[in-house]
DNA sequence: CTGTATCCCACGCGATACTG
DNA sequence: CAGTATCGCGTGGGATACAG
């Protein structure tokens, strides 16, 4: 298995001049969808069942959380348990690695919401420009 | 076309535990289209016109780097400096603002290039299983 | 309960062509 | 050089209906 213990260190410049593009894809696949970032949320906080998901989350629809949790599954940072009752419950937890995102997204997630409002003063001055115009 | 915002009845229950949905929305506008991390990591770099930044992205369309870059400048990230020379250079660069979305962006790619074989691995995991099935 | 299948619309994105 | 206009495609995503 290949460790990857990559360490962007000083030798991201050197002859790799990184087009991230790879890791970028990677990071979007995960978070750039509509629900995954909700849905991470709420299976960090505790395992749930796919209704108890729909609840926890109204806006989202049948076809869209299990496309999302598909993708997040696929990712392997979402497991599903089925449990053979009848009829069937299937309960999703996050994996390891699903945790490991975590404080990655609460960083981001905190970037937001420290320049909220500084993004929405940009927003209101740059499309009152545009009405000016 | 003014492609205002796209208001949505986020009515999270206040008192309730992070409904992060607005940070996610403002998160996702910073970060969901395909070219923005690569312009904001350029742009990190240096400041650049806008051939000089379809030279360092050679995949991107103008169409998508200028909506890329208008997305980017609404949301007071990056800002252009029209030289009224003849013809024309703009020069865009990063602001305060998008500076501070830096780190956080460095720890999502790095927790994306730390998990890259992981994922990978999980996805062939799946992939295989629905061929098994 | 947990999905899948279908219809249909919205939009990201590239390709191409044209303007100041 | 920087940017807009238009078209066509692929796909996200809601609504609805149906199935295991």
């Amino acid at each position: 298995m290949t460790g990857t213990s990559s360490d962007q260190a000083a030798s991201a410049k050197a002859g790799d001049e990184l087009r991230i593009d790879a890791p970028h894809r990677e990071l979007l696949d995960q978070v750039h969808d509509r629900w995954s970032l909700s849905v991470l949320n709420e299976l960090c906080e505790r395992p749930s069942r796919f209704n108890a998901l729909r609840r926890a989350i109204p806006q989202v629809s049948q076809k869209s959380l299990t496309a999302t949790l598909r993708r997040l599954e696929r990712n392997g940072v979402v497991e599903p348990e089925i449990v053979s009752t009848r009829p069937v419950a299937v309960i999703y937890r996050i994996t390891p690695l699903g945790k490991t995102l975590r404080d990655p997204i609460d960083v981001l997630l905190a970037w937001a919401d420290d320049h909220l409002s500084n993004i929405q003063r940009a927003r209101e001055a740059f499309d009152d420009a545009l009405d000016g115009v």
